[in-house]
This record gives structure tokens, C-alpha cells and sequence, in this order.
DNA sequence: GTCTATACACGGATAGAC
DNA sequence: GTCTATCCGTGTATAGAC
């Protein structure tokens, strides 16, 4: 049972939407987005915009998305290209590398992973780099590593520098991001 | 010239107002508070509110200002305790010793420190763990540390778990500080 | 000095006109 | 399929009761 087929103008109409909340989103903020801003920005009435999604979180939702499928998609190119025991330390690296060429996408994503969304388990976040970080150990013959640990204290560590370029981009965070996986590198033995 | 001393009642319905509001913030999270609510809890009007506080953001601010306070005195005395070397691990166990104490502040806090207040910076986070670490690298006469980006890093990572815990409360914050504690000793040479 | 009543502006959501 | 009119909730301002 295929759902319809959506419109050409349906498509176009989300990805404008889309596009003018991610943009909505870096220069005022999560918090600040209005479903009139978002409107206005796409030269149409609250109203409309309510017709292509169902609600405002709807939007902002989609918005949110469509950048961390990006992020993903990119870390996973990343991660997949190189030896299973540096896997963890390309996930940092692919990681700050996307924030840092997709700005207008950064404040999107961190304000987002902050917020605790009821559908969005914190796990969802950690699993996958405790996978590669388990995998990671496994094939070092190291053990004794609390991988979910690992992965929730580098995720928060990866936050942090990117929060922190967002406030002072003169701030290096691919040098910070050698650090990091310096220190993770010897946590995993 | 001081300014006027406030009355009884002043002091009493601004301390029930940040409790309801920290209980709120704990129960609905940071964005679901509305006025109405606090108001609600204290058994009075909202234009009772916002004759003790300016506005709505005003109270809220003040509820955030009280939990902070109370970690950021905790942690100082837990960190003056011990030595100058061992002061950076102080503060990480104290930090989440004192959430682990306090869990009906943990979600004000952390839902905070993830937003960007344009009053505070950055800086105001890691500098005092920053200033930990340099005094803590000197004693040790090791050189060549980015004590901001390794504050950074920490910090971060704190948040991280103490999120964790928030979501699964079976989860061993302890055990993970001492993990996190242990790649900051070790990245301090 | 402390509070209630009320009124307004704005944001989000819905019903129904076209 | 798209938008107008409208409604409800939230934050804020003002007047005035006590």
C-alpha cells in the first residue's frame, strides 16, 4: 500500500520550508523561530505553511532532518573509508569536519541534540560510535572498555567544541579535535 | 547607598517562585514553562508574578541563578579541599556528585548550559576549570597543554553524562566520572 | 506594599470559504 | 489545493482594590 505520490509544487513548497527554517534557525536561534517568521521568509501566510506540515514542530522537525541526515550520510562516507581500529577516530574527525563545512547547519544541530526530544532516546545518539568503538577494541585485543561511557563522554566533548566555534570561530576545533582523539585513543588501550 | 531592604513577604513569595519554577523546569522541561503554570503552583495570579519579577524570563533566570549557585559553592569547596595536582578531578567528581544529590536541579541546569544566553559566554563555563588545569599542569611541570580546549572537552563531556543519567537513572554516573577523570590525567601528563 | 481584574499583542492551530 | 477568518493560549501592561 504505497502512500500518494506527492505534487511537484508539495515537494518544492517543503524544501523551500525547509530551507528558510534551517536558515531561520542559525541566525535567531531555536527558540526564536516563529511559524510567522518561517511564513514570511517563504513569502507565504502562517496558514499555508500549516497546510504542508501539520504543525510548527512539524517544520522545524523536518528542518532538523534533513541536516542530520547530511551529518550522517557524511560520517558514515567517512568512517566506512578507513581500518576498523581508527574507525572511532575518524567519527570525531568526519564529525567536526561537516560542522565546519556546513555552518549554517551547526546551531540547528546543537541546540537540537541538547533539547531532550521524548521521541529521540539518548541512545540513539551514542549507539553508533560505541559500535565502532566496540569493534574498535575488539580488533586491538584491548578490554576492560566501557564503550556506551566512551561514546557518551566523546559525543558531549564533541558538543562542547563545536558550541564553541559557533561563539568564536577564530577557535581551532580541528586542533581540539586531535586532542580529543588523542584521548580517546588512549582510553581505548 | 544600599538599596531598599526587601520586605518579608518579598523574600518569601520570590523563594516559593523559584521553587515551583525549578520544580516545573524539573517536571515539564525548560521550554514548557509557561507563566501560567508558575502561577498556578503558587496559587496566585500572573500579574502577582510579575510584580515580584520583572518578567517571565526574569523568574526563571532567578530559579537558574539559585541551583547554580548551590553547585558552583559545592563544587568550590570540594575543589579548595584537596590538592593543587589533583583539583581538575576534584571538580569533575564534584560536579557530578553534587547532580547526583540534587536531581531535581539536574534538568534546569543542563537544559540551560546547552542554550546560548547572549549574557553569558562561553568562556564562563571552562575558564574556572581551565584555570584548574594550569595550575594543576604547572605543579606538575608538564608543559604544552591546551588547558582551554581540554576544559572544554571535560566540560562537555560532564554534561553528557549527567544527560545520560537523567534518561536512565540506573546509569552509573560515578563510574563514568572516574573514566573521564582518568583521560584528563592522562591528558595532562 | 501586595495583589486582582482586565485588556492587548502575538504565536500556533483550526474551519471553512474560494 | 490555497488562503482568510477566527479562536485559544501565553507574555505583558495598566488600573485600581485592599
Amino acid at each position: 500500500m504505497a502512500t500518494k505520490e506527492p505534487s511537484f509544487i508539495e515537494r518544492t513548497r517543503r524544501a523551500q520550508l525547509i530551507d528558510v527554517t534551517i536558515d531561520a534557525v542559525a541566525r535567531h536561534g531555536y527558540a526564536k523561530v516563529s511559524l510567522a517568521r518561517i511564513a514570511d521568509n517563504a513569502g507565504i501566510t502562517k496558514a499555508a505553511v500549516l497546510y504542508h506540515f501539520r504543525t510548527k514542530d512539524a517544520v522545524v522537525e523536518a528542518a532538523y532532518r534533513f541536516v542530520l541526515d547530511a551529518l550522517v550520510e557524511d560520517v558514515a562516507v567517512a568512517v566506512e573509508a578507513v581500518d576498523v581500529q581508527e574507525r572511532p577516530q575518524a567519527y570525531v574527525r568526519a564529525m567536526l569536519g561537516h560542522l565546519r563545512a556546513h555552518r549554517g547547519h551547526t546551531r540547528m544541530l546543537i541546540e537540537r541534540l541538547g533539547n531532550i526530544a521524548p521521541e529521540h532516546t539518548p541512545e540513539q545518539r551514542w549507539r553508533p560510535l560505541a559500535d565502532l568503538i566496540d569493534a574498535s577494541v575488539r580488533a586491538r585485543g584491548t578490554d576492560g572498555v566501557d564503550s556506551r561511557t566512551l561514546a557518551i563522554i566523546t559525543g558531549g566533548a564533541i558538543d562542547a567544541i563545536v558550541t564553541e566555534r559557533l561563539h568564536d570561530s577564530e577557535y581551532d576545533s580541528a586542533a581540539a579535535g586531535e586532542s580529543l582523539t588523542t584521548m580517546l585513543d588512549a582510553a581505548m588501550g
